[in-house]
Order: C-alpha cells, then sequence, then structure tokens
RNA sequence: GUGGCUAUAGCUUAGUGGCAAAGCGCCGGGUUGUGGUCCCGGUGACGAGGGUCCGAUUCCCUCUAGCCACCCCA
C-alpha cells in the first residue's frame, strides 16, 4: 500500500467480492424461479428518473423523499434523482409503454439498485438493492395474498423459513380521512403524553404517529383507535378476503394495527416481512409492500388497481449467512490442463479450448511453468483429473492422463484424449 | 442529521512514547518433469491529515470509514 491518500469505497456504499457473489447469484437464480413459477415478467428501469416521478408517486412529505433521495440537477438543467425504490419506475414505464394493453392482470418484477442517502449501519446501505414484484390491473384481493404468496415462496427457497407477515389495512381515500380525524382528535385530547416527533408527525403524517418507537408515547398508541374499526365496507371486505386467502394458504400473519407504510401511495392492504432476531433484538424488517391503486393514475396513467412488494436484499443476504445458510461455490473443474516448456504452452492454448469445445470443464495456470506449482493449484481446486502437456509430450503429440485421487497416470495420444476423458468423466 | 464506540498485513488478532509480532492467505523453494501432510524462505500493516514531543502506531485535535443507538426503513 502506498503513501498516497486511498480512495475507500464512498459512504455506505460496498464493493460484492468474488467470495459474495455465490450468494448474489443464488439470489437472482431463485428470484427469477420465482418469478417464472408465478407469471411475472422481468422488467428493468433506469436509476435516474425525474425528481417529480417520485415526489408525486412517493409523496412530498415522506422521508425517503424529503430527506433521503439523491437528487441532482443536470448540465441540461433537468432534476432527476437516483431511484429510492423501484415501484414508481414500474409504475412509470406501465403507463409510459401502454403496458395496460397486454393481458390484465400484469405481472411485473424487476431487481437492482436503489439509493437513500442515510446514515448507514448493518443492512442499511446507501447504494443497496431491492427485488421487486408487483401486479396491475386488478383490485381482487385474491392477488394481494398471491403476491404475499410469492414472497414467502421466495424467501422459504432461499432458505429464511421463518418469516412472519405483519398484515393491516390503511383504507382507501373514502375511509382514511374519517380514521385520520378520530386519530386528530385523540391525540389532541392527549397532547401532553406524546413526544414532541409526534407532535410534529400529527402536522405531516398523522398516521406515522402509531409507529413511534419512543416509551413515552406507548401508553397513547396503545388506546389510540384503530383503523380496522374506521374502514369502509368495501376495504373492510377486502382485507378480510385477503386474510381469508392467507388461512387458506396456511400463511400466519399478525394483525398489526399500527403498521403504516413510509410511502403515501399506499391504500388498502399494507404488509412488512419480518424474520426474529437474538435475544433483545427486535425482528428485522427484510421486505414490504401493499396495494396502490391510486398510484397510477396519480402520474397520469388511467385508473389501475395495482399491488406490489419490495424485498431488500442485502438484508436477506446478511440472514443467510447468520443462519447459515449454505449456497454452491465455485463449481470444481473436470480437468487441469498443466503445460511445461514453451511449445506445450502454446500448443496447450489451443488444447485448451478443444476441450471447451467438447464440453469438458478445464482450468489451467499458462503464467506458471513449474509443474509442482500446477499440480498444487490442481488440487486446491479439486479438478479430478490433471492433463500432463510437457515438452516431450508436445514433440510426440501425446499427453498424461493423472487421475489425483489416485494418482495413476497414463499416456495417451492427443487424437484419443478426448475420448479418454470423457471415459474417466 | 444527532450521540456513543472503533480503526494494526488480503483476513483474524497480539503489542509498544524508542527498529511493529503471530496464525491463516498469497508467492516461491525442499536438485533434473508430479499435488495434498511436513520443513524452509518471501510478501505485506499501524485509515488520512495536523498538533504535543528529541522521538507518536501509541497522547491530543480534525477528517474519513465501520459498528451501535436515535431517526427512518430494505
Amino acid at each position: 500500500m502506498s503513501k498516497k491518500k486511498i480512495i475507500q469505497a464512498s459512504k455506505g456504499t460496498y464493493d460484492i467480492l468474488p467470495q459474495d457473489q455465490t450468494y448474489w447469484d443464488k439470489i437472482r437464480k431463485v428470484a427469477q424461479d420465482t418469478a417464472a413459477d408465478f407469471g411475472f415478467l422481468r422488467i428493468d428501469t433506469p436509476l435516474i428518473e425525474e425528481q417529480e416521478l417520485f415526489a408525486r408517486g412517493i409523496g412530498l412529505g415522506t422521508d425517503i423523499v424529503e430527506k433521503e433521495m439523491y437528487s441532482f440537477s443536470t448540465k441540461g438543467r433537468d432534476k432527476v434523482a437516483l431511484r429510492p425504490e423501484l415501484t414508481a419506475g414500474v409504475a412509470r414505464a406501465f403507463i409510459e409503454h401502454g403496458l395496460f394493453s397486454l393481458s390484465q392482470p400484469l405481472k411485473l418484477w424487476s431487481v437492482g439498485p436503489i439509493f437513500r442517502y442515510e446514515q448507514p449501519q448493518a443492512g442499511r446501505y446507501r447504494q443497496s438493492h431491492q427485488i421487486d414484484f408487483e401486479v396491475f390491473g386488478s383490485a381482487d384481493a385474491v392477488l394481494d395474498a398471491q403476491i404475499i404468496q410469492v414472497a414467502f415462496w421466495f424467501l422459504k427457497k432461499i432458505g429464511l423459513k421463518e418469516v412472519v407477515l405483519h398484515i393491516n389495512s390503511i383504507g382507501c381515500k373514502d375511509c382514511r380521512g374519517l380514521y385520520r380525524k378520530a386519530l386528530l382528535d385523540y391525540y389532541r385530547r392527549n397532547t401532553k403524553k406524546i413526544c414532541p416527533d409526534c407532535k410534529v408527525r400529527l402536522k405531516k403524517n398523522p398516521l406515522r404517529v402509531l409507529d413511534c418507537k419512543n416509551e413515552k408515547c406507548q401508553d397513547v398508541i396503545s388506546q389510540a383507535p384503530v383503523m380496522v374499526d374506521y374502514l369502509c365496507d368495501g376495504c373492510k371486505e377486502h382485507f378480510k378476503e385477503t386474510l381469508d386467502y392467507l388461512d387458506e394458504l396456511e400463511i400466519s400473519y399478525y394483525l398489526d394495527s399500527h403498521l403504516v407504510r413510509g410511502l403515501d401511495y399506499y391504500n388498502r392492504n399494507v404488509f412488512e416481512f419480518f424474520l426474529p432476531q437474538q435475544e433483545d433484538k427486535k425482528s428485522l424488517a427484510l421486505g414490504g409492500g401493499g396495494r396502490y391503486d391510486g398510484l397510477i393514475k396519480l402520474l397520469g396513467g388511467k385508473e389501475t388497481p395495482a399491488v406490489g412488494l419490495a424485498l431488500g436484499v442485502e438484508r436477506i443476504i446478511g440472514e443467510m449467512k447468520k443462519r447459515g445458510v449454505k449456497v454452491s461455490g465455485r463449481a470444481a473443474p473436470e480437468v487441469f490442463l498443466l503445460q511445461l516448456g514453451n511449445l506445450a504452452k502454446r500448443k496447450g492454448l489451443k488444447l485448451y479450448e478443444e476441450l471447451l469445445r467438447n464440453k469438458i470443464s478445464v482450468a489451467e495456470s499458462f503464467s506458471r511453468d513449474s509443474i509442482k506449482a500446477q499440480l498444487k493449484l490442481a488440487d486446491k481446486l479439486q479438478a479430478k483429473i490433471a492433463l500432463i502437456f510437457g515438452q516431450q509430450e508436445a514433440l510426440d503429440d501425446t499427453t498424461i492422463i493423472r487421475e489425483m485421487d489416485s494418482g495413476v497416470q497414463e499416456i495417451v495420444p492427443l487424437s484419443k484424449v478426448i475420448k479418454e476423458l470423457k471415459k474417466r468423466l
């Protein structure tokens, strides 16, 4: 390491090193399989969007937009932002490309980085990744249940089985107003018993007082009016149906009347997935979602009900590691090709290709000259066979097949090497 | 954004106001062309900048990053 200034990864970002790629491979694979199993089509949207998309979609008053968004102006003075979540971009694409003309409901999924300017700590980054499942074009509660099913299916296949679903209904634009009023009335009568933060919340985003963690507020919260009591018939029915479907799926849930999500576009069902943690640690949210029937219209599309969810890749990987979930590492090569001497090195490059063409998985270390070092590497990579191609063999057009386990070797003509290898593998 | 704790080699850790150790890893060697074990050697670090001091990796300050809590969430 030189004395020059060492450039570190920007705060809250990190490198995914080779040793961790196995986790990512697994997650991508399982996500792809899950998407295929449930009929989701892949979509990828840009990392950069106009600020207004998020301001309108997620909501101006939300923490995500107000405090955590990476916003900047381009040289052309466009006001853009790095996406802080995936749903808004997918919804925008849905409208922009007229995807409502595909058969509905349309199921889309996506995975990629998101950006939030926050104070990082374990499981919290400024650049992190989400997996997103969205269903557009149906208000049927069966889809709320199905998308939750998808999340459980995915997490189970990943190896996380103790996931707990928290679910609540926050009503629609009709009934939520009534509830908000009731809540405000209640809090107004109890102003003295709540924390300063909640006083601010009451003005900005009243529902959020419900998930205040301040001890002082817990009494007030526990006695507060509950949303489900204020749901209109439609919302109540929708909520009940969802729960029925979940019962049918044998997905157990916790009715969390304090669950309110930090994005404005949600209505009716909202839910989060928690994983219990050891001892006194509170459970970890792996992701969440909900219904957002108004978003498409809000963004300028036609009335399109939708439901979706996002899962946090980093947290999932963190839990996989913590729980010792096995992921398969690099596959051992079948053959390790050793070369000795200039002629063998040159001809070896070609031989390597021939092995590949015959679908034999092969490794090499052409830059190493000593047979010892090459064999050592072959052993470390757990190759089944070492193909020793030395000066003499290169002249004779032969090669030595060495079985690594037994140490038995045999000289074969190059013309027969593929056949001989296949016999042994 | 606020507060607390932390920073020694690629990794895990010792240690000291006076030349900074070990294990693992990586590279090489233990006669001419044969791996694993073993033996030997090499590689390589005090996060950055400033201050106090004859001398700072050690004490102080600032910065950066990580962790924890708040906040919020994935």
